[in-house]
This record gives structure tokens, C-alpha cells and sequence, in this order.
DNA sequence: AAGATAGTCAACCGCCCCAGC
DNA sequence: GGCTGGGGCGGTTGACTATCT
């Protein structure tokens, strides 16, 4: 592994480090300390810039570092300061014993990274992924053994988010996905709002949707009612006054509502029967932008979505996620 | 069996910060 | 305040390995 050996341009070795440069580094190490790295190279007769020392001892030779696989702790103390600190590998790292920086950074991007995503979080904000194909993958997701798992992961990521605005959003996204699964395809001025011309594949939202409720159902959650799904889907987007009657039991997709209270803690709260759950009440402009009052308007919901994407101009990675994902081949399509 | 593709991870690069002058 | 050198950090690279086709 690594890269071929090379000498730099003052004829400093580059590299993989053989047994022999690492024996003769540990060796110096051990006994004289590492006061200079600049000035170790050598002083331990190794033809490497003190950089390289540097970073092979911290990384690999180092006595206290610990190898092997993470184990799932240490995995869930990366995955919870990483909500907390971002990329800060060092920072991260001095809370895992004998794990370097650089071991946690590759096992997030190899692994972590890819978990996440896998369950539906976007690695970055910690959040429900905002990108909609992720329903693509639900019926994997609920599929998987470890759903349960991601389940307590969501609840963990909320509860390290202070930013109950994302919430609201969520909630908002969230409505539009409802709408979506019980409503024939959206008009193309609807479309247009998006910036987008593709169209969503209704039915596979509609299915994932579906199983998404039976696994609810299975943890004894609330979840979400369905429309029967039409038979056949209207391609005729001229039939603009088709009637939009969503059935409104909008929970959180977790079976209960977050509210961020006045400490800055959410409290959750168990949603019951067929009540129609509390937007997350943090932001007075945010709550209710998109309303299901309003999706007796087909046009209504998308304009909404549109002027709530708009609202964020300081918050683009909202938008351009949602359009992106609209755009882009990934996005269910069916022309 | 062989080539293509994806995953892994050690190592390097370049930037930043800070202390000393 | 400006300059310089050393160390630290995060991002990226690329050789090796595993898996897939």
C-alpha cells in the first residue's frame, strides 16, 4: 500500500518506509525523544524530511496506538463528535485513545461516511438527508438488519442539532413527500418552481412510503396514511384541477414531534392517533410555510416549497440538495 | 481466468497557526 | 508589525487488495 518510492528534489526519500527506516526511527525515538522533527532525520540517520518522521511515528510506530477494527463505541463516538465537531480529526481523535487522526479520518470515509448515508443522514449536517432519493433507497434501508439502529442514530443526531429552523424544514420536506405520494405527478409550472423538468416516479415514492408505514407500524409508532395509490398514473399534466385530498397525519417520520423548547432542548412527544402533529415551533416564518391547509392547491405546495427555498438564500445547501437531486439521473424519473 | 471496478489506507501536500526574533 | 521556521491539521493521492462481471 502507499506510493511508490521517489526521492524529492534535495534527494529525500519518499514513500512506503521499509522495516528497517521504521526501526530506526522507533529506536531514536525511544531514546532520545523527538525535541527537533526538523532535526531527527539526521541525527537518526534516515534520509526522510522531518515531516514524513513525523507522521510515521504518530500515525504507525507510536507504542500506545491501537490497531484493529473500531469498535461499535468508537464508532458511535465518532459519529457523535463528529456532529459536534465537524472534520476535526485531531479533536476527535484525542477522545479515542490510541486512534490517530488520520486512522479515524479514513475509517469516516470509508465506512461512517457511507453508513449514514445508507440510513438516510446526511454525513455533514447530521440530519435526515434533505435529497430526495433517498426514498430510492428506503425500501433497502428499511430492509436492512440494523434499521433499529438508525432509528436511535436519527434521535441522537436531533438531539446534538440545536437548529430547530433544519427541524422545521424537515417537517416541511417531509409534507411535500406526503403530498407527493398521494397526489397524481405535480404540474410543470409546479416543476418549474423546482427549476426541474424530470418527473418523480409517484409510484416509487408511493412504496416506500408503504413500507416505511408497515415498519412504523412494526415499532408501534404513529405513521403516515396513505391515499390508494391510482391505478394509473396521470400523464396529462393539462389536468390541472384534479382534485389534491392528502390524508393529513403528518408525523415525524420516527413517530413522534421534536420541539425545541424555550432551553434549547427538544422534547419528544409520542404522536397519538390521528392528530395532526405541532410544526416545529421554532421559527415563526419558517412554521407553517407550507401548510397542509394549503394542499387542496395543487400549484400552492410547490410555490411554497419554492418561495421556502427561496427564503434561504444563506442556507443554499438546502436548495441546491432539493434541486440537485431534481436534476439529476439519480432523481426517479419517468418521461 | 482475466479484466474492470470499488474499497482501503498509508503517505504526501498545502495551508494555517503560533512562537520566537 | 513583519518575517521565518516548526508543528499540526485536513484534504487528497495512488498503490495495493478484494470483489464483481
Amino acid at each position: 500500500m502507499g506510493r511508490s518510492p521517489s526521492l524529492d528534489e534535495i534527494g529525500l526519500k519518499k514513500g512506503p518506509w521499509t522495516p528497517e527506516e521504521d526501526k530506526r526511527l522507533a529506536d531514536y525515538i525511544q531514546r532520545n525523544g523527538h525535541a527537533s522533527w526538523r532535526a531527527l532525520p539526521k541525527l537518526a540517520g534516515l534520509n526522510r524530511c522531518g515531516k514524513s518522521c513525523r507522521l510515521r511515528w504518530t500515525n504507525y510506530l507510536r507504542p500506545d496506538i491501537k490497531r484493529g477494527k473500531f469498535s461499535e463505541e468508537e464508532e458511535q463516538i465518532i459519529i457523535d463528535l463528529h456532529a459536534l465537531l465537524g472534520n476535526k480529526w485531531a479533536a476527535i481523535a484525542t477522545h479515542l485513545p490510541g486512534r490517530t487522526d488520520n486512522e479515524i479520518k479514513n475509517f469516516w470515509n470509508t465506512h461512517l461516511r457511507k453508513k449514514l448515508l445508507q440510513m438516510g443522514i446526511d454525513p455533514v449536517t447530521h440530519m435526515p438527508r434533505t435529497d430526495l432519493s433517498i426514498l430510492a433507497n428506503l425500501p433497502q434501508l428499511l430492509a436492512a438488519p440494523n434499521f433499529g439502529n438508525s432509528v436511535n442514530l436519527w434521535d441522537r443526531s436531533l438531539r446534538l442539532q440545536t437548529d430547530g429552523t433544519q427541524l422545521a424544514k424537515i417537517q416541511s420536506l417531509h409534507n411535500i413527500l406526503q403530498v407527493l405520494s398521494s397526489t397524481p405527478p405535480p404540474t410543470m409550472e409546479a416543476l418549474h418552481l423546482l427549476g426541474s423538468q424530470p418527473l418523480v416516479d409517484h409510484h416509487q415514492i408511493y412504496e416506500s412510503l408503504r413500507i416505511m408505514n408497515s415498519q412504523l407500524d412494526g415499532l408501534g409508532n404513529g405513521h403516515i396514511n396513505l391515499a390508494p395509490y391510482p391505478t394509473q398514473i396521470q400523464s396529462n399534466f393539462q389536468n390541472l384541477d384534479h382534485v389534491y385530498q392528502p390524508t393529513h397525519e403528518m408525523d415525524h417520520p420516527m413517530g413522534s414531534s421534536k420541539v425545541l423548547n424555550g432551553d434549547n432542548q427538544f422534547s419528544v412527544t409520542p404522536i397519538a392517533g390521528n392528530s395532526l402533529p405541532a410544526l416545529v415551533s421554532v421559527n415563526d416564518q419558517m412554521e407553517n410555510k407550507i401548510s397542509l391547509a394549503d394542499v387542496s392547491n395543487p400549484s400552492t405546495t410547490f410555490e411554497a416549497l419554492g418561495e421556502l427555498l427561496n427564503d434561504e438564500a444563506d442556507d443554499y445547501y438546502w436548495r441546491s440538495d432539493i434541486i440537485n437531486q431534481a436534476t439529476t439521473p439519480s432523481w426517479p424519473i419517468s418521461r
